[in-house]
DNA sequence: AATTGTCAATACGCCACCGTATGGAGTGAC
DNA sequence: GTCACTCCATACGGTGGCGTATTGACAATT
């Protein structure tokens, strides 16, 4: 791995905790290079401008944290419920959803943002479905499940930020039950 | 009602609708003013500054679109199931939730809006929990329907936000009997 | 008619940030 | 040891937004 790769990564994962904490108003290119201990003479070598880092970001974030679940075959094997329950569980277990609120927060005032979020939710919602779809649900019957298991996993914990891990994985399970007895 | 207080909510009017649009970094003074039709020297006769705009925007949205469900006891009267649904239909089609995101997106970088937001889910999540108390759901099983609720009214429309009104209220009605069914 | 109060216009200084231009340090090629 | 390449530092001009100070227009009061 060459240095120029590396330097750039730096840029992106600096600009991605920024965004969590601070939302993409924080992500600007001199107070970047502060955090980093650069000067932005560093940063116009890396990208182009400002604009370039945050689509950078988000092709960074997508890569990252989403493309291990929908596009991995593991979770295919199971029986159905049992493989959604793998899924989602993974998601809490590595905390995949770390950016989640901050990336829809931003995508909510962003276009291109915006797109990337929506088709990352079709891709979601297509791979939950089918578990659902699988375990004999039809029609709005599985759109419902689907969606109050997206629901859940990207907006619940943002709003319980202080809970604890073994209470989040009840909660899962039991929505997990809820919502997959027939 | 004076032109004092009609011109200041008139300012918080529009403020709510660019914070909708483009995010707290739209609500600007300048930018206000010129879509207003008017310069800044009237904001500053208003308000102390854009920060006591934006704690004033907090309150306003809170009142207008919160306090009207929660705080209301037309909802007790039913039996529960219904007094339920009636309260959630109403959220979809008073448009309620129209600001929804946008306040919660400014909520997760600002921690005064933060602390809104926050005791707002706990009205809220008391007054859910206490219809599917009554029906007769108990400890996390209350809660699990209750927290699915939420997510529900809050996150699930602003992922469709084409999808046509009737299609939402059936999809609504059916997460109420998925929910409520014992 | 003069005075007071309400609201808005104008002009100013200030600062943060962007993007560019240019120079310079370090390193490997040969 | 020179050359070229990679990466960062420094200095600059430009822009946009904030908040203040001052003046002005208009209405109501007396």
């Amino acid at each position: 791995m060459d240095k120029t790769t590396l330097s750039r990564e730096a840029w992106l994962q600096r600009s991605l905790d920024v965004l969590r904490e601070e939302g993409i108003q924080g992500v600007r290119v001199e107070r970047l290079a502060r955090d980093l201990g650069v000067t932005k003479g560093s940063f116009y070598w890396h990208f182009d401008d400002r604009d370039d880092l945050h689509r950078s970001l988000l092709k960074f974030w997508v890569e990252r944290f989403n493309d291990v679940v929908t596009e991995n075959p593991a979770f295919q094997s199971a029986d159905p419920a049992a493989g959604l329950l793998e899924a989602i569980t993974k998601v809490r277990e590595e905390e995949l959803d770390k950016y989640e609120l901050a990336i829809r927060a931003w995508a909510e005032h962003d276009s291109e943002a915006g797109k990337t979020v929506r088709d990352l939710y079709e891709r979601r919602a297509t791979f939950i479905r089918s578990f659902f779809s699988r375990i004999g649900f039809r029609g709005l019957d599985a759109e419902i499940r689907t969606r109050l298991t997206l629901c859940f996993l990207s907006w619940d914990p943002s709003m319980h930020p202080d809970e604890s891990e073994s209470r989040r994985l009840k909660l899962l399970k039991l929505q997990h039950e809820l919502l997959t007895k027939k």
